[in-house]
DNA sequence: TCTGGGGTCCTAGGACCC
DNA sequence: TCTGGGGTCCTAGGACCC
């Protein structure tokens, strides 16, 4: 059972019709009229409207289209994100400034943590007047941007709060006071409690909060599933003893294009995804991160949306490396149909890059010392299912399909296999034996392609040894 | 030419290990 | 030859949030 804490110590502040509010400040001809930032292309979607866009209708995530629509003679606008960022930081400092348990959710919103702030007491009427002080330095510190503020006992019932006087409101919740100001509530007000979920509690007659409390815990675990259900048992009675939690380690990277004319030709789709991954790379290098998995999402012509992972033996931040995984995971889907998203992620991040595993000595560019590796690799059938090779990034897809590129100098050790065939034969190479280098195949779309260059397994990958290649044209 | 981009968390099934 | 359970890792998809 949570334990709730007995003072509304939990602010919730949220920054009203943020991205648009920034726009009207500085120009001040958007002033008093409708601005809606988001997507201003045929496939866009609305990000922010101001209030003014509001009152004809238009909403966050509604497509660009729609919006134009209703609102003709608004402003539309792609957005300033180095701006809002700025601005944000202002707040997120000031909100600091107050305690040092400050969440942030996003650019426009966060959780404090008043019982951390060395408030003399958490009465109503004192942190009342606290919430109200920030709201007012707020309006200062950014030249007239409004924030709606919820002060309550929890994460969740200082967000609904918040929600309760738009724009530019406060709201406490007294303790105490929670379930009875929850019950005639949609259901829909509890997180996690989506379009989904509202339509699978509605079938079974639950629509405002007071019907899921007569609800056994049993049942709505049957209804909804085991960690919602638990968290919806707890949630409609208001017991939320969640922590605000100052620092959320990201756990992936991501980038995503969804393009105005659906995309059928394959090498186009090959040369995204690894400009993609040159993006998602060099934003990993400069957290200092590096991951395992690289993944790729592709949205077909009729929507559907797919996604392919596969798993490194170590991570990596190498933009060469993210995208020749994310084009061979793109070869096995079928995309005659035309694709309008593609993108590329990279997750279970290590805070440290893939060379410390080699000392720290680098194996990645020609102007790094040179690296030792060992001449013989031990390679345990059961263990390693696919090519391995010490020093070289291995990925093997879900079809047991191995395939390996060099990254350094010395030996690199491979072994072969296909799901079609048993494994091949270990072999090992000197990195500038030519047999080696027959297994490369230099991608023209690629820029990245030259700074590889050890070897690169072509997609059907041979299991027998080569017959000896022919030195490559230099 | 309905339906963005960046994330988080959960579920379910299969492989694998003990 | 048949039968097992638990735990972990991985993958794919889906729901949800701002």
């Amino acid at each position: 059972m949570p334990d709730v804490r007995a003072t509304a110590s939990v602010l919730h502040l949220d920054l009203d019709a943020f991205f648009a509010a920034v726009e009207q400040r500085d120009k001040p001809s958007l002033r008093g009229k409708p601005v809606v930032v988001g997507g201003t292309g045929g496939r866009g979607v609305v990000a922010t409207a101001s209030y003014e866009a509001r009152v004809h209708g238009v909403r966050s995530a509604m497509s660009t289209r729609e919006a134009r629509s209703r609102c003709p003679h608004a402003a539309y606008l792609a957005g300033r994100f180095p701006a809002y960022r700025e601005a944000s930081v202002v707040v997120m400092e000031l909100l600091r400034s107050l305690s040092p348990l400050v969440e942030p959710l996003s650019l426009d919103e966060a959780f404090v943590d008043l019982a951390a702030a060395g408030l003399p007491d958490l009465e109503v009427d004192t942190v009342t007047a606290v919430a109200q002080e920030v709201r007012a330095e707020l309006h200062r510190r950014t030249g007239g941007l409004t924030a709606s503020v919820g002060l309550a006992t929890s994460k969740f019932m200082a967000k609904v709060a918040s929600d309760l006087d738009k724009p530019d409101g406060l709201v406490v919740v007294p303790p105490g006071s929670e379930p009875e100001l929850l019950r005639p509530m949609h259901v829909s007000v509890i997180p996690g409690v989506g379009p989904a979920t509202t339509e699978r509690l509605r079938r079974a007659g639950l629509h405002q909060v007071a019907d899921l409390e007569r609800v056994s815990l049993e049942e709505l675990v049957r209804l909804v599933g085991r960690a919602h259900g638990t968290s919806l048992h707890e949630l409609c009675r208001a017991q939320d003893d969640r922590p605000v939690v100052a620092e959320r380690e990201a756990k992936s990277v991501s980038v995503e294009g969804t393009y105005e004319t659906d995309l059928t030709d394959r090498r186009l789709m090959e040369g995204l995804l690894t400009r993609q991954a040159g993006e998602v790379a060099a934003r990993l290098a400069a957290g200092g991160q590096s991951g395992r998995t690289v993944s790729i999402k592709v949205r077909l012509h009729d929507f559907t949306t797919l996604s392919r992972s596969a798993t490194l033996d170590s991570p990596t931040d190498r933009p060469a490396v993210v995208a020749r995984v994310a084009r061979a995971l793109l070869a096995d889907l079928d995309t005659s149909g035309g694709v309008r998203l593609l993108g590329v992620g990279v997750s279970g991040l290590a805070d440290w890059v893939q060379d410390d595993l080699f000392g720290g000595t680098g194996v990645t560019g020609v102007d790094e010392e040179v690296v030792d590796l060992p001449t013989e690799v031990p390679v345990d059938p059961r263990r390693h299912r696919t090519a391995w090779a010490p020093g070289a990034d291995v990925v093997h897809d879900h079809h047991g399909r191995g395939w390996v590129w060099g990254s350094g100098r010395g030996v690199v050790t491979v072994r072969f296999e296909t799901a079609e065939t048993p494994p091949g034969p270990v072999r090992s190479f000197a990195v500038d034996d030519p047999a080696l280098r027959h297994w490369t195949r230099p991608d023209p779309l690629d820029p990245a392609d030259g700074e590889t260059t050890a070897a690169e397994a072509p997609t059907a990958v041979p299991t027998e040894n080569p017959s000896p290649a022919p030195t490559p044209p230099s």
